[in-house]
DNA sequence: GTAATCATGTCCGAAAACGGCTAGACAAGA
DNA sequence: TCTTGTCTAGCCGTTTTCGGACATGATTAC
């Protein structure tokens, strides 16, 4: 019924990240020591395609030579619909661009559920490619990141927005 | 991960019969509308030889000529762990003998635990053939049954207990 | 300014309610 | 006495319910 999960390892400027993938599309990007991730229990250390193609892109966008990423998603892996929706929103913020939780709770039409936005973009599993950290308080604030506020400063810092 | 389910659909004595199986062994014996059954949803209808055998024994015990079911059976399909232990001690009981809910929780060495006994003998998935149906009150009223009390009744009587 | 209030979906822990019970105390009848 | 029946209090795993805590922000009230 459900696809096998694939995953592996992978270095950067911001600690080992874990990558994730279905056949259908990469599912998962987590820092290794983030809030709400589970470890890998049930998930199958492999070589995969997606997982080559998104450790590449990752390399090239912490080199500062990709400001966008190519690469099929899976974002129904996990999570609500709700929670679904918001990720889904997420992709919609440009590099270099900033939202705020507002915004997007705009963005699905549920103006109202501002502080369940906030829930659910914690819950972001895909990091840095479904760009979360490109989300901040209604007055710029840096509010709150699963990998840290550092790794989310640092982000931002590359993309060149403070 | 989890096996798959098949299930198909049986006639007797006390009603249509539904029957699930693993490919490791019998999993569930259900009354259509019986209590805690939630349907077949996400089974998969289809023949199997466990399930062959097991409608062809049941038949035999409707006719009076089984007392006792050779069949392989997966008990830990679901339930937990103090329900499978419950489930497993009721497979001692023999034809035509009655046990209670307090010698069953003897028998589990949980003395106490007479009134959890009670509520995962209720949740037995396999009627009939795990004989929770052998099981009665300590001063030998017939207290309930998933199926109903007059099914209850009826197999007791088939064994000539009552 | 600044503080209090309210709206929203999900998760998690605690607490309470709910059973296919039973031994024991007591009363009523034979 | 002995039997029978009705109550009570305690037992324990599971399920359900409930109350906060959250990566917020617009609106009110001083």
């Amino acid at each position: 019924m459900k696809n096998t999960l694939y995953y592996t390892e992978h270095q950067s400027p911001l600690g080992q990240l874990i990558l994730a993938t279905t056949d259908l599309g990469i599912c998962g990007v987590y820092f290794h020591d983030q809030r709400y991730f589970n470890g890998t229990t049930g998930w199958q250390k492999a070589t995969h395609p997606f997982l080559d193609s998104a450790a590449k892109q990752l390399d090239e966008y912490f080199a500062g030579r990709r400001i966008q990423f190519e690469l099929k998603l899976d974002l129904n892996v996990s999570g609500t619909a709700f929670q679904q929706a918001v990720w889904h929103a997420l992709l919609t913020i440009e590099f270099g661009k900033t939202s705020s939780y507002g915004a997007q709770a705009n963005h699905i039409n549920k103006p109202q559920a501002v502080r369940a936005v906030g829930g659910a973009i914690g819950r972001n599993p895909i990091s840095i490619i479904v760009p979360c950290h490109r989300v901040l308080g209604s007055n710029g604030a840096l509010t709150g990141f699963a990998g840290g506020l550092d790794r989310k400063k640092y982000l931002l810092q590359l993309e060149g927005v403070i």
